[in-house]
DNA sequence: CTGGGTAACATTTTT
DNA sequence: TGTTACCCAG
């Protein structure tokens, strides 16, 4: 930090030309389009550290956004080995933990006090069923988180309930989804409460309607620095665009083919709208992959050629071809794990870290096969992305009575643990807490304390209730003699909730204990209790152990941004990858996003990349036959060695001879320069599959089928392999191979 | 109020 | 197959 302006940066350097022009176009809006492996995060810290050595900015005035809590202390730890401790000033997090920065400071304008709760997704669905019932809206028919997922994609656009049509929404929650966003949002500010979505929608509310708050961040942030632009979803865009109207130096980073999160609202389109709202923005594309080797970014690239809605980079590098990508065949998902585990043990005798080893897969069920045989083998392997520490039941319950201690008015977190241990207090006692809540406007534990001195709550919920609030207050008092800690060692064990897990004779019961330890490790590192509580329902993440000598398991989702030196990739089946779940709803759309992640799997691959696919595949305990994923038949020949030969199969020869037929029929060994669509081929599954027991194929009147098209039926009535069944859509003769139990 | 039995359901996921 | 939410009997 302390070099010389004029002279040359030596970190400049190590810059390709498009990376260095990246970096060294400071001012005015800039988009970055990176490929995958194109160095992005250098440039993006390469860039922070250049604007604070240019003395262009002091780090205060630098806004770096980032998606993930873990990106942004990625990028955090990058500036500060760059450029040092200076760096602790930029204004670096995600775009919720910003929000709730900027909103803290100014909450009294959007109706909220200062100490606002934010929400946890177990909070909310809780607030929406009451809602619908309150309505009087079937909550089984109309889920309250289908009803949430719609406001939130509703709050993704950037759309207050006055915003929303009337009739948005359609058949949803009875047709009434608009006023039960309305209704919902009128909850969170009688609880003073906010969802995630609100951290950046009352933001845009602040923005736009003070522009004198506004004007004080276009004085504060001269530069703004966006990671993963590709996954903005409108109403970020637009918390971007406002704050980047005063300087107009918006740097967004991102990469159109990588965008894997349409369904959660992120829209590609914001990139194509930067050019056109800063028209004067400077566009650089990094193309130069410094990653994998030849032959998997040439399989990469050809596979991504297919989609249409692209802007166009193309991929290219200077590294060796390297190993062809392999493919294979097998059997089931049986083999197809114990083929993978048997190549990863190979891999490890040759002297593979196995940390540098993962396997994608598209739906996290599937990595349970592979698990299974891992522990057979003795092979070490982490699942990535599994259940959260935070939001394990037990410390949600324990964050509970934390926001209770905090905060007499949290009536969620009340609600939670009131009768958690038991404590005698049913739904008839909330029945009544609720009715006095409402009736005098207090917060439920308020109620509560009034409530005991009556005879309307009697016998053993009066004694417990009264007990409960007594111990919270004390806990509550404890707060101002002990540190909060220990405070809450003390309400966890005198409210018996430690007992009620240590007298858990279940398997998972002393993990829980264990975690309830670590959440009270993980209050000591924090100055107050609002911070801790702060922290958590913003950085709701795994205590993430160091990689070490493991397989990484994990979804390609939760793969995006990481690599490896070898990656598989099985399951690329149809019915499986693409899913066709996602096709159905959105078609076409959905198609090129899951062809997008088929890229990003193939482009984690350093130096080696298995994809896989099983003729036959157990779902649900559920046989079918698949066919290759229409993705592998996108994969270039003369890239891809085709491992497997039907002799090399295991199994006996009847096994053998179907897989050849099942070989023979997809010809997929020859012309593969002929895109063909394949057909989806489900046969009888008592031809394929080892004999299940008992009338494998026998469908009866009454049972319960489910066909790929027409979804879930009754069996109305059967003829020897000729069905009539009654669909959602109507009655349709179908035959029994079409079909599995639903 | 509690605990057991059963019916329904089963992408992707961050904040 | 495995989990979770709800209903009903004690």
């Amino acid at each position: 930090m302390s070099s010389d302006p004029s002279a040359p940066a030596s970190y400049l350097d190590r810059l390709n030309p498009p990376q260095r022009a990246a970096v060294e176009r400071l001012d005015g809006p800039l988009l970055v389009l990176a490929g995958a492996g194109t160095g992005k995060t250098r440039v993006l810290t390469t860039r922070l550290a250049h604007i604070l050595s240019t003395r262009r900015a002091f780090p205060s005035q630098i806004l770096a956004v980032t998606f993930t809590n873990k990106a942004a202390r990625e990028m955090k730890e990058r500036i500060g080995a760059m450029i040092g401790p200076v760096a602790e000033g930029v204004w670096l997090g995600t775009f919720h933990s910003l929000s709730a920065r900027i909103l803290r400071r100014h909450a009294e304008l959007v109706g909220l006090r200062p100490d606002f709760t934010i929400l946890d997704t177990d909070d909310q669905a809780r607030l929406m069923k009451q809602l619908l019932q309150a309505e009087k809206i079937d909550d089984k028919k109309w889920p309250a988180r289908a009803v949430l997922s719609a406001i939130e994609r509703w709050k993704d656009r950037g759309l207050a309930p006055e915003r929303v049509a009337a009739d948005a929404g359609g058949e949803l929650a009875a047709g009434r989804a608009q006023s039960l966003y309305a209704q919902y949002q009128e909850r969170l500010r009688v609880l003073n409460a906010c969802d995630f979505g609100d951290l950046l929608l009352h933001c845009l509310t602040l923005f736009t309607t003070r522009p004198d708050v506004l004007d004080e961040y276009h004085r504060r942030f001269r530069y703004i620095l966006v990671d993963e632009y590709q996954d903005t979803n409108v109403a970020q865009y637009m918390w971007l665009r406002l704050l980047a109207q005063g300087s107009r130096n918006l740097c967004c980073v991102g990469d159109d083919d990588q965008s894997v999160y349409g369904w959660r609202g992120a829209e590609v389109g914001n990139i194509l709208r930067f050019e056109k709202d800063f028209e004067d923005a400077t566009v650089v594309r990094l193309e130069q992959n410094y990653r994998s080797t030849g032959h998997i970014l040439a399989c990469a690239s050809a596979l991504i050629a297919h989609n249409r809605e692209r802007l166009g980079k193309t991929l290219w590098t200077a590294a060796d071809p390297g190993e062809k990508v392999q493919l294979r065949g097998v059997w089931d998902g049986e083999e197809e794990a114990r083929w993978a585990g048997e190549e990863i043990e190979a891999l490890q005798r040759a002297g593979q870290s196995l940390g540098q080893v993962a396997l994608l897969v598209r739906a996290g069920f599937q990595t349970r096969e592979f698990e299974e045989r891992f522990i057979e083998l003795g092979l070490p392997y982490r699942v990535v992305g599994g259940p959260r520490f935070y939001e394990r039941a037990e410390i949600r319950d324990a964050l509970a009575y934390a926001r209770l201690v905090a905060q007499d008015a949290d009536d969620l977190a009340f609600e939670r643990i009131v009768n958690q241990p038991r404590r005698g207090v049913g739904e008839k006692a909330m029945q009544s807490l609720h009715r006095v809540a409402r009736a005098r406007g207090v917060p439920l534990a308020r109620a509560a304390a009034e409530l005991v001195e009556t005879d309307e709550i009697k016998g053993p919920a009066r004694a417990g209730l009264r007990r409960f609030l007594e111990d919270v207050a004390r806990w509550r008092a404890a707060l101002a003699t002990h540190h909060h800690a220990e405070v809450m060692e003390m309400a966890l064990d005198e409210s018996g909730y430690t007992a009620m897990w240590r007298q858990d004779r279940s398997a998972e019961a002393p993990g829980r204990l264990e975690n309830l330890k670590e959440f009270v490790a993980a209050l000591e590192g924090f100055d107050t209790l609002a911070g801790f509580l702060e922290h958590v329902s913003l950085v709701m993440e795994n205590a993430e152990g160091a990689p070490g000598e493991m397989v990484s398991l994990m979804t390609l989702h939760s793969a995006k941004g990481l690599e490896f030196d070898i990656v598989f990739l099985p399951g690329w089946e149809e019915g499986l990858f693409p899913h066709p779940r996602a096709l159905d709803e959105k078609g076409e759309a959905a198609l090129e996003e899951e062809r997008r992640l088929a890229h990003v799997g193939l482009t984690r691959a350093r130096r080696r990349a298995y994809v896989s696919f099983a003729a036959n595949r157990r779902i649900h305990n559920l046989w079918q036959s698949a066919i290759p994923s229409r993705f592998v038949e996108e994969l270039p020949a003369e890239h891809v060695e085709r491992v497997a030969q039907p002799g090399l199969w295991g199994g006996g020869p009847a096994r053998r001879q179907r897989f050849d037929e099942f070989d023979q029929r997809q010809e997929w060994v020859a012309a593969p320069s002929a895109p063909r669509r394949p057909v989806r081929v489900i046969e009888a599954r008592a031809e394929l599959v080892p004999p299940r027991p008992a009338a494998a194929g026998g469908f009866a009147p009454g049972d319960r089928v489910f066909h790929e098209k027409f979804g879930y039926g009754i069996v109305r009535a059967a003829d020897a392999g000729k069905l009539d069944v009654e669909f959602p859509t109507g009655r349709k003769k179908v035959m029994d191979s079409f079909l599995r139990r639903g």
